[in-house]
DNA sequence: GATGAATGAGTCTTCATTCAT
DNA sequence: CATGAATGAAGACTCATTCAT
């Protein structure tokens, strides 16, 4: 349950070379994920992910130190790949002059929908976050290229003339995480807020705040 | 470690009439808090709890249908201290026209300082926020209370033209959720983040969000 | 649950001389056995018996030693009642010549219809039977009494040459015992087989081996 | 202790494939036999099953869903054995005209001597009958292979003209319910009735019933 | 490489009984 | 006398992890 001390030597794990070995981590990885998704990371039992895999549980034990690092990998991947896609709509091209507002609102409805695949590993998420500071730890460090993309994005703007902040790395994070928790709550949790409501006041917000009216 | 299902009649837990048996019970709360704060949920052994309490564990039962129900006690009294709090610094009277940002700026930080108390339960209450639906309920009631009196407070604001808001419950949705996460992620988070700089471009958003320029 | 050693000189318990003690030994028993009769002995709890007796559960040791205590009391009162009633049915001044068969037919029938009575309880009476030593003993004692009656009728039928048994105490135990528990098993457990004509049967069988033909 | 509700799906049990594990299942059932013999159900923990089988607790959990299942197992087998016994005395080619008395008493004292092997079992079967449905079910199901064969039996006899019965499944369940009893009290529980004298008599009261003087 | 049988520490929870007030 | 708060031993069951085959 803890974040287990890391001590003593861990156990070697295969690191798979060959195809069937990529394919045998694959499946368990996908099968734990399934799990995950499903049960929740607690009620998810190594011998549910094994089964699920059509493998024997000792084998998941070959390829995984225990069942916290499935999870790890499994959540790092999930951050990625919410991550990629919010770095690729912040490139500083797409954002002209022109349409301002509309660049933002399109942003953060990437964000909210972002949030609607694997909700269950997306709440197991932040289930973790606070519990689990290795967990935190890397999660922050996917994060920070998106903070980064955000600030390079301000920066742009700023030479443009087009925003009116100064701090620009403080900017960066609390507009990250504003849409994020705005988004999880909405998505993950169930409100009585309706989402597309939410995702316009939210872009107001935003807009509002970088650029001058 | 699941949220079980709640089910059957439960059994009866001792209604404390008399002093001494009143006085069990906090001492079990409090013993709870602390173990909980310090520990964590999951890692708070139900025998621990007696024995900070300096009482059987058979006690602990009497009082409680369970473990979860002392957490969910707990962070009920938690939520409800900081959104008391809270929505004491929305009263109307105490947003004069003249000092609108300040007004929002002590507010951000209010709440800011109101993670610092606790911040091990306060851990635990997003842990359990997307895993336990009952408890979600239970937070979310509170929650509502501080959205409605943020709600009023924006109309109050907008009866005096002083803000250009439309949809007000969506706006009061989105400012306490963002502030909420904002100062989460900071103070129970640890961050590189400064929690100054990050109150001042919080209040930065907000008051941009609200005030016409 | 198991008939616990009989050891060191046990608390004294309150022999109730005053009408309001009496009063509520008597609602101890009340109480206890309708739980009994309801949940079953293991399922009713000594907590559930004082607040259906309207005191507390220290009382409830006041007037009896143990849990235990109280449902041999209770089974010992069961027990007799039915025997009180099997042994009016064997006075031999009943038992007419002209009529053995319908004599032994109301008999059979009475006990039948005894079982309904309190089925949980003396479903609770079988389950401790062969558990309990002391409470079969005690079970036993009250038996013999009926065993005896049964005997009597015998010997005075005998007497008047109206069966043909050697044996007398040996009929008198299988014939006590066979009806014992085919009315048991048909009342207590439910069954395929009809009441009535079990009652029939039986009587047929005692009947034939009683009576020469 | 009560026999709970069968709800919500089981975990899976092992079905051993391997011989290591047949091996296991059968030391589970056989320290688990000798437990429940010598102490009762109720006084046997997993732990004592487990350690007397010379293996982990959890490994118990791996055959068996619960404490119970090992028991009903064990009754099963239990009754089956006892069952098998009378019924391959009841076969009709058995019954010869001219030895009626003897046959009757030959499978009588079958019986009372299939008593003495596991009385303590025997005494825990007569325990459970009333109090767990499930395993009452259970029991009456080879019971009625028992009945089905003294109901053949009577229907062979009758068309041979040896037998006066009407009722031939009613007198079934009564003969075979009288003797299961008889046996029961005088070998599980003790009396100071001669287990021979009551053979003899036993048998009497039977032979009388189905056979014409 | 894989298997799946075995491990056993660890948890929550119950409840008969006692005893201070 | 009665109360009901407190006790704490005891037990069933789980599951991540290991390791003999």
């Amino acid at each position: 349950m803890s974040p287990a001390p890391r001590a003593a030597p861990r156990r070697e794990v295969r690191v798979p070379q060959q195809a069937r070995s990529r394919r045998t981590r694959e499946r368990i990885l996908e099968a734990a994920a399934a799990c995950f998704e499903e049960q929740g990371y607690d009620e998810t039992t190594t011998a549910a992910i094994a089964r699920r895999a059509g493998i024997a549980v000792g084998s998941v034990y070959d390829y995984f130190h225990d069942k916290r690092d499935i999870l790890l990998e499994i959540l790092h991947d999930t951050v990625e790949v919410v991550a990629d896609l919010v770095v690729q709509g912040l490139a500083p091209e797409c954002w002209q002059r022109a349409d301002a507002r509309a660049s933002v609102r399109n942003l953060v409805h990437q964000v909210f929908h972002a949030r609607k695949v694997q909700p269950g590993l997306q709440r197991i998420m932040w289930e973790r976050f606070f519990k689990d500071p290795e967990f935190r730890a890397a999660t922050e460090a996917i994060e920070d290229r998106v903070r980064g993309a955000i600030e390079t994005l301000l920066r742009e703007l700023r030479a443009r003339g087009q925003i009116r902040i100064d701090d620009l790395a403080t900017a960066a994070f609390v507009i990250q995480v504003s849409v994020e928790w705005i988004s999880s709550r909405l998505v993950l949790g169930g409100s009585r807020v309706e989402v597309d409501a939410a995702v316009e006041t939210a872009s107001d917000m935003l807009s509002r705040f970088l650029f001058p009216t």
